[in-house]
DNA sequence: AACACGAACAACCGCATTAAT
DNA sequence: TATTAATGCGGTTGTTCGTGT
């Protein structure tokens, strides 16, 4: 037997919302509040027949103060697709960091535009190393030395558009993750995006002709691996209607982002190395930082499948950590506003 | 002008999680 | 502790609008 209905579904209304929906909407929740119960909200409003899951949606999506529809800055670009990268398709966590954006909104600017932004970018490269290559062998036929393009002979002279891999920073993964430390892995997540490669059928593996770190995307599925072995409770990062991102624990079991960063080794700020494809050629040195394998975008430390490293003292170890529970918090708050000042991003409540 | 197509966005649906009892 | 209902989330679908032919 399944769940019973939120709502009788045949008296009520279903998609787009009129302007007068909006308006009984609106001024109800300004002048008496949600009342903490979305599904008898709809029936106090007269005239209002629609399913309180509904309401809630629009709300949120659309009728709540300091909403920002469109106009997504490359500031903001940039932010989605580090946070994307670093912790997937989250987009409430994704959502915490943008101030008066919603999970909805980015989703669907994701999907109908950074998404092929990003691959447009790649292919474009592809596209043009593939043309330089073909211009290469071309003159190889011709009687000069026989190259391999991807030799370090050509690559003093030359680089070749294939990126080294960066030397993977020395994450204490565990050990069944050291097969995702391949090209095989990286591919899968551009082809999670929607990516299709000229070299798919290809045998060679050792022609990357993807740009990303396989650090983060193994620290992406390292999380995912993590959260099954978790134990205990979890409570994760929320955003308030207010817009304050509230601090969470995992059952007690965290460590200080200090902790964390010493226990990794590396460093709190980690380039995302890689990304050049979707910010551009004239990054230089701007690249942007992200939290890399160390650190969430926010400050979600407890959130379950968040970009925050979980090294095996974390997955395996918590105890030790329950006493510094409390700076945890502090330093979150450095860190975020070390990574999202004030003035950039307006401040951010923990 | 009519049509086809794709992009962008709003809204819905189902599932997982959380809270209340 | 088990059960039930509300809430939150992410994936997906439906609708509208703009553009090209």
């Amino acid at each position: 037997m399944g769940r019973a209905p939120c709502c009788d579904k045949a008296n009520v209304k279903k998609g787009p919302w009129s302007p007068e929906e909006d308006a009984k909407l609106k001024s109800y929740i300004e002048k008496h509040g949600t009342g903490g119960n979305w599904i008898a909200l709809p029936t106090k409003i007269a005239g209002l027949k629609r399913c309180g899951k509904s309401c809630r949606l629009r709300w949120l999506n659309y009728l709540r103060p300091n909403i920002k529809h469109g106009g997504f800055s490359e500031e903001e670009d940039k932010l989605i697709c580090s946070l994307y990268i670093s912790i997937g398709s989250r987009w409430s966590v994704i959502a915490a960091q943008l101030p008066g954006r919603t999970d909805n909104d980015i989703k669907n600017y994701w999907n109908t535009r950074l998404k092929k932004k990003l691959l447009g970018r790649h292919r474009n490269k592809e596209q043009q190393a593939r043309r330089g290559a073909s211009l290469k062998q071309n003159m190889n036929t011709r009687g000069s030395t026989v190259n391999n393009i991807y030799s370090p002979l050509v690559s003093t002279q030359q680089q070749p558009y294939w990126p080294e891999l960066p030397v993977l920073a020395p994450v204490p993964y565990s050990n069944q993750l050291a097969s995702l430390n391949d090209h095989e892995s990286i591919r899968k997540l551009l082809i999670k995006l929607g990516g299709k490669f000229s070299d798919d059928n290809q045998p060679n593996p050792q022609v990357p002709n993807i740009e990303i770190s396989a650090s983060t995307v193994q620290q992406q599925i390292y999380e995912q691996e993590v959260v099954a072995a978790k134990v205990g409770h979890t409570r994760y990062c929320t955003e308030e209607a207010a817009g304050g991102v509230n601090m969470m624990d995992f059952g007690g079991q965290s460590s200080t982002y200090s902790e964390q960063v010493m226990a990794s080794g590396i460093s709190p700020l980690q380039r995302l190395d890689g990304m050049e494809f979707f910010y551009g050629e004239d990054m230089g040195n701007d690249k942007m930082l992200i939290a890399g394998s160390t650190s969430s975008g926010s400050c979600c430390w407890g959130s379950d499948t968040s970009s925050l490293v979980y090294p095996p003292l974390l997955a395996s170890n918590y105890e030790g950590h329950l006493q510094v529970q409390d700076q945890l918090q502090g330093e979150c708050a450095a860190f975020q506003e070390f990574r999202y000042p004030e003035e950039q991003y307006g401040a951010v409540h923990l």
